[in-house]
DNA sequence: TTACACATACCGACTGGTTAGTCTGGGCCG
DNA sequence: CGGCCCAGACTAACCAGTCGGTATGTGTAA
């Protein structure tokens, strides 16, 4: 029991949300059908409709879920108790292992945000603002520090490193020579390479 | 005469073709329907199916468009006649401009490889692949001769600087502060940095 | 303990609307 | 007059969401 397949042991609106995860990377939103998700998870479109209001819904669940989780491993790493180069590592490491660890919500986060509706996509752009303003405000105490270089303006630093991040859904392959922690560390080593004075 | 807008002027494959690009890189390829991209042209859907074996067909083409603008583009920097670091900077700040300049070709690259059929997909990253070599032969040039560092494998480095130009069509916005050449000063520099020995 | 009320969880046929692609025919040009 | 270029009605398929219905469980009162 407690299984994590979409099949049958967890709760219905788990094996939704994890059904339509799957197939939402896999084959995109729009060529997904509310009926293929419902048959992946083992039940019917009432079901779906009982605990959803619609596909959108479904949808906004996904990146609620990353930001959420996202969000609090930020947090975990800016409030640390260590120098500004190490806090800014370990969270531009963290978010490489993280995201490889559910390359699924990273290749939906990417991909579909304009299939959200207007004002959940709103919704999502605030958060995400707000996650890349905190990791902004790292990179420019360690500026004001003079640990790191003043040659390129944080915001850009921020979004040079975060199409990385989004990147790596399109080439990381689990079966490939390179553990998620050994890349995490290789883009991580050439952010702070990128930041030296 | 000689008009490059969707209306009138231009031939009429050219026109579906312009009309395709923006309003694929606006709602994505799912959500633009047959009947928009033949209105937008002038044209009925007649003209286009006269022209285009498929929509599927039409957005190939955008593929074949771009990468064969980005492959004459990355030919021209890597054959230069300066030393390593000329070309590879020389080649970095290229496709981030010309990637800023046709944004929704960007835009479309990254998000609708998926909507492709199996085989023009396969041919696509090919071709992608390709361009990914020559540029990654154009660092291992640079750590072989002692002026890149070797501490990060070549193919990711290739991968974290794509992955910045990838994400340009997220967050630039032709009316910021910065300009095209700004930005991709910016992250040339950045990658140069990272590579510094 | 039984009987009834009510809610939660789900089923699956159905509807109204949309879509990619086809096909027949017409006009214009050489 | 024949072939390229295109118009636009048509078709077959599909899809999100609805809705009436059923089953199971839980609380309550006789």
């Amino acid at each position: 029991m407690a299984r994590t397949t979409e099949g049958d042991g967890a709760p219905v609106p788990q094996r939704l949300l994890a059904a339509a995860t799957r197939l939402f990377a896999e084959q995109g939103y729009d060529r997904t059908s509310v009926q293929e998700i419902v048959e992946a998870a083992g039940v019917t479109k009432g079901a779906l409709y009982h605990y959803f209001g619609s596909k959108d819904d479904l949808l906004h669940e996904v990146y609620a879920r990353v930001l959420r989780v996202q969000q609090e491993r930020l947090d975990h790493f800016s409030t640390m108790d260590a120098p500004v180069e190490q806090r800014l590592r370990g969270a531009a490491a963290d978010v490489v292992v993280t995201t490889i660890e559910n390359l699924d919500d990273a290749m939906i986060f990417f991909r579909s945000m304009h299939h959200l509706s207007p004002e959940k996509n709103k919704q999502v752009r605030a958060e995400r603002r707000r996650y890349h303003e905190q990791f902004r405000a790292l990179i420019e105490e360690g500026q004001q520090e003079g640990v790191f270089s003043t040659a390129t303006p944080a915001d850009l630093v921020v979004d040079y490193h975060f199409g990385s991040v989004h990147h790596l859904s399109t080439w990381y392959r689990p079966d490939g020579p390179l553990t998620p922690q050994q890349v995490a560390d290789h883009l991580a080593d050439l952010l702070l390479r990128a930041l030296r004075p």
